[in-house]
DNA sequence: AATGAATGAGCTTTCATTCAT
DNA sequence: CATGAATGAAAGCTCATTCAT
């Protein structure tokens, strides 16, 4: 068994990531973008009234907010568990985090579409915010590779563009992998992790 | 020299891609998506009125898809003309279709940018005519890895794939890639080739 | 006293008949025709605000639909009391539908005349209730002529067209009948009922 | 023969009576009423550009003008026709003027219900024209009617209501006739004769 | 927290009309 | 007369948000 499902592992997702206001939020937002949904229209669909969303929520851009943390909170955590859990060499660590962004992104689809699409709708400190956290997790890659050129194990002239070229090919999983298509996650992370490795040149 | 920017060929690039119409709602468009984008701000920066506009354009569904329209049809045209122009071997296929791709989503960033996310706010008739155009984009790869991957010139066991993944690492330039950047073109072009040649596991 | 103007009556009539809402729409498709109304002004008019009126009704159509459907619940009712209400002779029976018909479209002129003119402004499915309802009206009439003919009481050899056109000539009282003029609603009855009973040839 | 189809008798109709302009704007008036029909469509519908419509006719209004002068000046000039070719009795003339509203109110029942149903749109002075000409009408019968009391020949006691009661049940024949349905012209001619006769107290 | 009522501002679209060619 | 382009004004409707209950 390569995956294990335990709970609490960074390769386990279950459903109950949302809360519900947030969870009807992402369904329209992904639906129709942040501009198109309406308020209403996610108020019905959390099972709420109108006034009853904006207790919880004090408004759209709040529910926007509120979804791309949980977001961006979840994958970072994810990663760097996987990071810490991996082996010590720098092809063990490549493939750690390799494998958390792509479950992520497949699992996580409509939440990942939605943050990075949804980016420009946000208030400029929140958009900092969202930006900053990926970078954070662009540059735990980043790290990754560096040190692999620097050990001899990835020949890659190129460490950084090819950390970002790796990074954004997972994040596109996103945005055409569908979990009743022919590929199984773990079909798709055996076969995803030997074209990244091609990519920064493991020898 | 290594680009040769004379006018007509595949890798030469000016303004006037657009209508004046298309051009404004291309620009709204981007910075605030297709709902979040009002009439009246296009019909503004396009300097007409709105019936104005509306004598040009019938609907703002319009614009979308004429813009998605010029957009893949320049992008296919640039690939195909870089394919047709290409040497015989797979690698120089596979560079060629590669780089075509690269210029093409940093130059027409936007452009690409919008249509590829704002996808969800077509009509589904212009929806399928605009996945099939992609589809069609993504299957001239897939062609020529497959191809190369026969010839012994590229070793990945997972061709498809690894096309899909050099694609989408192309698409995702036009979303993070910026022309007063530290890169020009030509080196980003020379790099991710590169990359790109190792995901394919050229020889 | 002929006519009883008891609370109740169906010869009695106050003003609270219809909604804010739907008394600002008939004001002003009697003026100006149902597509010639605006929203912004039957909303003026109601004393509300735009969205204030859309609370109420979720449309234009439901504005008219609303108002058709209290007219004809309006009419038919007074109709059908009339008739309980009225002796056993045809005769008797006619006049009370008559009266009915006559006093309806002298007090409810507006809201008789705007139901019968924009029946072309309803969506089908409440133009056939409509329909359906006026055609009830109409037979009730035709009963009475019907039986009144057979018993020997009206002479009228078409009684069916007899009493299509008894009710028309009610009817049109809503388009030139005018309570500041010369004629009390009383003497109106008296004069119509004489003319409406030469039409049948009662004896 | 009852009815003489000869042209240039009031009794014959032929298509030709209006220009291809006031048609198409009858067409569209009848189906959809003066505010709700426009320009574009009726320039459409006759088979004109826009500004081919206004050089025949400066404005929407005009054509409404335009369109009811040409209905009541036809209505009249066939009741006037009528009544100059009809004999000198008082019955005879009742029956005359009757039978040319009818068959007008048959024939031109678009035309006619136009007119009656938009004069709230039209501007002031074409309304006065309008009315004018209605109570013209209005008065052939008043006049025939009372002549007729005077001799003894009708027995009603309220001739000018009973004059206009029948005018109005001729009108209405617009608003529900329909030149498929069971009853021919001749026979609705007869038998509505007979239902005047007697809402005027014919001996 | 739900409900009903409300609102200023904004939306996409259409209107009748004009004018240069 | 047709065409193409244009426009100020207004249309019906919906938005995110608020507040008293």
């Amino acid at each position: 068994m390569t995956t294990d499902q335990v709970p609490g592992s960074w390769r386990h997702y279950d459903d109950a990531a949302l809360s519900t206001p947030l969870a009807a939020a992402l369904d329209l937002f992904a639906e129709r973008g942040y501009e198109g949904a309406s308020i209403r229209e996610i108020a019905a669909r959390a099972g709420l009234s109108v006034p009853g969303l904006y207790h919880h929520y004090p408004s759209k851009q709040a529910l926007l907010i509120g979804l791309t943390r949980v977001v961006m909170a979840d994958l970072l955590a994810r990663s760097r568990r996987a990071l810490d859990e991996a082996g010590p060499t720098p092809r063990e660590q490549f493939d750690a985090v390799v494998e958390s962004l792509l479950r992520f992104h497949m699992v996580r689809r409509e939440q990942a579409f939605v943050a990075s699409t949804e980016m420009r709708s946000m208030e400029p400190d929140a958009r900092d915010e969202y930006v900053a956290l990926r970078d954070e997790q662009q540059r735990m890659l980043d790290d990754v590779v560096r040190e692999g050129v620097r050990a001899g194990d990835f020949r890659t002239p190129y460490p950084e563009d090819a950390s970002r070229a790796v990074t954004t090919m997972c994040v596109a999983v996103a945005s055409w992998y569908r979990p009743d298509g022919p590929l199984s996650p773990d079909e798709l992370v055996e076969r995803y992790l030997a074209i990244a490795r091609g990519a920064v040149g493991a020898v």
